[in-house]
DNA sequence: GAGATGGTTCGGTTACGATCGAAGTATGAA
DNA sequence: TTCATACTTCGATCGTAACCGAACCATCTC
């Protein structure tokens, strides 16, 4: 008796607490273990392993064995998109029940999204990109000008590479957390692959934050600058319980 | 482990089969009362009535008290927007509802969706008279021509009768197992009572399927023809697990 | 081989929430 | 006023799914 695409079955699937914190993790784009998912979602490793098959066989994971390790990620990129939606609707609804732990701040000032840059430092990028005229934004959609492609040349990305690949070369992509949107795309990749080769900054262990030192924050602020950076330095008020 | 983070909100509220069928039918972009919205998820007044307290308290739907009825709709369109993400996807992944039932073939042929016409029938119904030009599709409305009313008057339609009320005449109600538009509003519920009235078909106790009569069927057909009249006739092939 | 680590399957318990009958409230019609 | 319709609230039932302990399989190290 029921028609149409099954949106109940992708909604309990996401519905659930121990579910729902395990895709959370995998938002980062990283590939994760059944332990690693176990603590994440605060169940033990038998529940865990229950719900991943759950969501794998309702096509929103997918597993990867690796030795004696089984790697889990969003089985694409659609799925994290669809996330994405959820996560920005439930925040603007004021739904945020996440609790603010320690390394919140970390993740919010700069954090991988798949492989780009996300969190205050991506919005920041963008916003930068967007104001000095090297990408424009046009509706929804982002593209590089010929200025842009000269000014990223410069600092060492091969725009024609990378415009060869399969793969768009800017997308904007919705930051959950700042409800802005940061730069997604090949050249998102090739702008974080950079900062981290430069070693301005680095990935941290188990965590989807990303450590800038001192002296890559300074480059890096100096190279996008924007007219109104107010709001990049003073943390947010926690909220919640 | 009550502390669900925000995302599992959103996903049980989508993810119960009740609220699920409500939600799709309010994806219509139409008002639609406690009581319809019961039929359409297939519960009783009281059970429909504690998941539309739900749904708004969870910001996914807005209602607006009008006289003793209470009409509800989607809070905004973003949360069609999500809701479309998420059929799109569930869609995508070969998610589609179907139970292949044994009633199945007779609820695609034919079925009650609120109190007008859905299904194949349905669908052909529209087709036939836009082909005619009775009806005038423009962009998503439906309205009803001068010869359409005519037309529709010499089988018994009183159309000037069903203007008089609030409801809208022509709307169109999209059918989620075909993808294609059927017709509502009280034109809608008005050609069902006639087929009805006039014996060509019956309700089936307990379901929401209409069984047309072989005469019924022979009349319908003939006062809906159709230019392409390919798909009405053969079923659909099973898609099982 | 033995032992350790990573992950799954099974069985039984438990708690949550969907459901409906019945009774109660609000609005409109006669 | 009285009756009817639209909807909500209450209370109780009941099914399902989340959960964990324990046992089991798989892969790596030594």
């Amino acid at each position: 008796m029921k028609e149409g695409p099954d949106i109940a079955q992708i909604g309990s699937l996401i519905g659930d607490p121990a579910r729902a914190n395990i895709l959370t993790a995998l938002m980062g784009g990283r590939a994760l273990t059944a332990t690693e998912l176990a603590a994440a979602a605060g169940v033990t490793l038998q529940t865990a392993s229950a719900h991943l098959s759950k969501l794998e066989s309702g096509g929103l994971l997918a597993q990867r064995k690796q030795g004696r390790h089984r790697y889990f990620t969003l089985a694409d990129d659609r799925v994290g998109k669809l996330l994405e939606g959820i996560m920005g609707f439930a925040a603007s609804r004021g739904h945020l029940r996440h609790r603010p732990g320690p390394k919140e701040p970390a993740l919010r000032k700069a954090r991988i999204c798949y492989d780009h840059l996300a969190g205050d430092f991506g919005v920041r990028m963008l916003d930068s990109l967007i104001e000095r005229g090297s990408i424009s934004a046009m509706g929804e959609g982002l593209s590089l000008t010929t200025e842009g492609e000269k000014h990223l040349g410069s600092i060492g990305i091969d725009v024609s590479g990378l415009r060869s690949s399969r793969r768009p070369l800017c997308r904007s992509c919705l930051d959950w957390s700042e409800r802005r949107a940061h730069l997604a795309g090949s050249l998102g990749k090739a702008l974080l692959s950079n900062f981290l080769d430069k070693g301005w900054a680095r990935r941290t262990e188990n965590s989807r934050s990303i450590f800038f030192t001192p002296e890559g924050e300074r480059r890096f602020l100096a190279l996008f600058p924007l007219e109104l950076s107010d709001d990049i330095t003073q943390p947010e008020p926690d909220v919640g319980p």
